[in-house]
RNA sequence: CGGGACGUAGCGCAGCUUGGUAGCGCGCAGCGUUCGGGACGCUGAGGUCGCGGGUUCAAAUCCCGCCGUCCCGACCA
């Protein structure tokens, strides 16, 4: 990569005003600043100086992925449907819309690669045969393409987006386990080189699948992602997936009686509430769904609402859907007054919430009337308890005593997970274990949201005048400006010291356009360069140039003569 | 995919309610002045008003359809 560059050949126009069209501010700034060009939604052309700031991110990730004993290769892009076919995720994808797919001249099915899994575990299982050639670490950085349902936010979620995603191969699920938290150490170093506040939690492994998986997420305002983390320990948990804290046992003894009231035309939560004088927490919730065959109906306290994904989650394979309202008239079912006593051919599933409940307002299962005094045990029999409540801002911690949970939204900039045998087994690819039997690899795969990382850091790095990249990723490490170009001196000053620069090594650009200084300040602080030298007339007069730090907005004074020997220091020392 | 907003010069916008043949600022080109926080004067280039259809003597403006972009939601490694 040059190392030095002229502003007066940059391909870099900046605008004067933001794009009206982008509404992140990551977004507003990376276009403004002369980073990318939308091309069309979520597709977008890198300039000079954002596709700089791209290969800073691909190398610190290159060189923590190396350090860990990953091995680079590079997949292709467009891929077969066979193996996809195989896993389940051609239909998986298709379902949700989300492959680009094309054809060929002969008709054959091919897809734009959204992930690798069903490339790389037919590359391994044919070239790996032993479990002498284990552990076995993969990756690639790559351009994927999603056609996402809605592009967002800019480069953040994007519908061609660059990631790094490695695999890994081990005999066992001691191995998966090493190799997995190498990768988490890796990507730990990767973060923090990038300059990104960062958090590790647990999440939801959606449509990739496996079991243990952790996130790692960017806080930031536009993200997308709302996780939980604890106020006193280091439990932190994507909402998809944050469990409860065990419910506390309420005493039983001296129930209410279970009575029928009238409460024609309540049918919801809060109407019933209302009409009852009692906090919604105390009317039981009771929503029914179809899973499979059967109908379920799910308890908790009508404070609280349903997780989609947890619930999903709690009865994969199978398919939960909300019933219809045709469907309550056909089961006999009283939508708006379902209660779980005396309920028939329906599964009772219940929240460990409302173990902490009692005597209980529930729908008296007829048609504008609900029952008070309902309980646990005495009027109603649990089937079966699931975690399916979404978690909120105030429940206690589910690790330790003292914390509760606060919610903050972020961008999801990595995922790791441990897959197992779920590609190795569909792909059937396998090796020789040590005792002479074939076994299916355990793999684990990991991925980083490599553009997607540049707009995690401009939205964490930002203020009103523009972005303040962190020197590990910033375009250029130095910006001289000569304050005019009119003056000899002035220019002559700044010429050198770019010169001495370039020669030291030093990533820099001399902003040498016949622009006003304004200009060229406001440029400076717009595309975010961690150092700026100002040299004009003001300074030469007393033999000084003016170094500013973006970052911080700390000015210094360093002499004419020593300007280019000083400033390694000065921009080792900015942040 | 549901809801909302928007689409007029390279960029940011006005004009649309009440139809009469397109305007402002920035940027761009030339000349001159200016020059350490987005200078100024003069001159100039630049537009299928997103696309298609309709109403009308006449459509950027009214009506219908489509496309695109952004936001909220659903969805999503």
């Amino acid at each position: 990569m040059l190392t030095a560059m002229r502003a007066s050949e940059l391909f870099a126009h900046t605008l004067r005003e933001p794009p009206g069209e982008e509404e992140a501010p990551s977004a507003r700034l990376l276009v403004q600043g002369a980073f990318v060009r939308k091309v069309m939604a979520g597709v977008f052309t890198l300039l000079p100086l954002g596709l700089r700031v791209l290969r800073k991110v691909e190398r610190i990730v290159r060189e923590e992925m190396d350090a860990k004993g990953a091995q680079e290769i590079r997949m292709p892009a467009i891929l077969p449907s066979d193996p996809w076919k195989k896993t389940g995720r051609w239909q998986a994808y298709a379902a949700e819309n989300l492959m680009f797919t094309l054809r060929d001249r002969h008709d054959r099915e091919l897809g734009l690669g959204p992930t690798h899994e069903e490339v790389v575990t037919p590359l391994v299982d044919a070239d790996v045969s032993s479990y002498r050639n284990l552990p076995l670490n993969l990756y690639h950085i790559q351009w994927k393409y999603r056609d996402e349902a809605r592009p967002r936010s800019g480069l953040i979620r994007a519908r061609e987006f660059l990631m790094k995603d490695a695999y890994t191969f081990d005999r066992d699920l001691e191995g998966l386990r090493v190799s997995y938290g190498k990768m988490v150490e890796a990507y730990k170093a990767i973060f923090s080189r990038s300059g990104l506040d960062f958090r590790v939690v647990e999440a939801d492994p959606g449509l990739i699948g496996g079991d243990v998986n952790h996130e790692f997420m960017a806080p930031a305002d536009v993200g997308e992602d709302l996780f939980v983390h604890c106020t006193s320990c280091d439990y932190a948990a994507n909402v998809e997936a944050a469990e409860a804290a065990p419910a506390e046992e309420v005493d039983r003894g001296d129930l209410a009686p279970l009575e029928d009231v009238p409460t024609p035309g309540r049918a919801t939560i809060e109407a019933v509430a209302d009409l009852l004088g009692v906090p919604q927490g105390e009317v039981l919730k009771a929503l029914v769904y179809r899973v499979g065959q059967e109908l379920v109906a799910v308890l908790l306290p009508g404070d609280r609402e349903v997780s989609e994904s947890k619930l999903a989650r709690a009865f994969a394979p199978d398919e939960v859907e909300m019933l219809g309202k045709a469907d309550f008239e056909r089961h006999g079912l009283a939508k708006g007054y379902v209660g779980p006593q005396g309920l028939d051919g329906v599964t009772i599933v219940a929240d460990p919430t409302i173990r902490a409940g009692r005597d209980w307002v529930a729908g008296a299962n007829k048609p504008d009337a609900h029952a008070t005094g309902v309980n646990l045990e005495r009027d109603f029999t649990v089937d079966r308890w699931e975690d399916v409540a979404a978690v909120r801002e105030g429940d206690r911690c589910p690790r330790c005593d003292e914390g509760t949970l606060r919610v903050g939204r972020s961008i999801e900039v990595g995922h790791t997970f441990q897959l197992g045998t779920r590609y190795s087994e569909p792909l059937d690819a396998t090796f020789v274990d040590e005792d002479g039997t074939e076994k299916h690899f355990m793999m684990g795969c990991y991925g980083i949201g490599v553009s997607r990382i540049i707009s995690a850091v401009v939205e964490q790095h930002r203020d009103e005048q523009g972005i303040a990249w962190p020197r590990a990723v910033a375009p250029y490490h130095v910006v001289v400006i000569p304050t005019n170009m009119d003056q000899e001196e002035v220019v002559s000053v700044a010429e050198r010291l770019y010169a001495g620069l370039v020669v030291g090594g030093v990533e820099v650009v001399i902003d040498d356009r016949d622009e006003r200084a304004g200009v060229k300040f406001t440029d400076a602080e717009l595309i975010g360069y961690p150092v700026a030298v100002v040299v004009g007339k003001r300074g030469l007069e007393a033999g000084s140039l003016e170094v500013r730090l973006r970052a911080t907005g700390e000015q210094r004074e360093v002499s004419v003569e020593d300007a280019a020997a000083a400033l390694p220091g000065l921009v080792a020392e900015a942040p």
